[in-house]
DNA sequence: TGCTTATTTAGCGGTTGTACGAAATATCTG
DNA sequence: CAGATATTTCGTACAACCGCTAAATAAGCA
């Protein structure tokens, strides 16, 4: 009876939790393009602006941005009565954290 | 009334599609810990190792690798009555591909 | 204050995803 | 062939996700 290398992570969860939500908000085809199109534009965006270019109704988008926000890959500040999404690179790192898990040199 | 980028990606449907299924299957955490599995026990292993090293029924583990292997990540040949799951993980670059483009050097 | 603009929250159908147990298929073995 | 092993397919129940409309909140403006 052969043993196998579980890859369960069952310290560090704040990571766990972070690769689940980063990989769950980018699983959405809108919400990866809603990235790409802040990025684009220099980075930040209001959300109007956002709305604006998506076919969707902007509540749906309005969700999005609050699913990407909530895994850490947008932010927003107030200014008067606009909202100010800003994406955060950094974040996406975490995407290439896990990665790079499967580039061990020495390996083919 | 200023203009935006829009980033939709009118031509290159596969590759959208293939994004679709990539991210899509890397949204579930018993996926992505299937394909570390694989990798870490030298890139292929069978459905019953597989399935035995997860909480879950077989069946449902049989349905994550299916989704996966839709997604061009996993391959699977017949060696009898076993089925041997190999990890592709060339297709995992379509990942650092899309990173890529937030990665322009010029932009801090 | 009352009207307009900007944006989110609430609530609701419809679709999709996940997990399970039972049954089916296919292969090996005696 | 009969039985055991390996794995998938089927059918179903439940939860999560998506998108919509209507209503609410909040800020700016007359």
């Amino acid at each position: 009876m052969a043993k196998y290398y579980c890859m369960v992570q069952r310290d560090s969860r704040p990571r766990v939790d972070a690769y689940e939500s980063v990989f769950g908000a980018l699983a959405h085809a809108a919400r990866r393009r809603v990235l790409l199109t802040i990025y684009f534009n220099g980075g930040s965006m209001t959300a109007g602006e956002i709305a604006a270019i998506f076919e969707r109704a902007w509540p749906t988008t309005t969700r999005h941005l609050q699913v990407l926000e909530a895994a850490g890959l947008l932010t927003h500040e107030k200014q008067g009565r606009m909202r100010i999404y800003r994406i955060q690179r950094k974040r996406l790192e975490l995407v290439k954290d896990w990665l790079a898990h499967f580039s061990r040199n020495g390996k083919e």
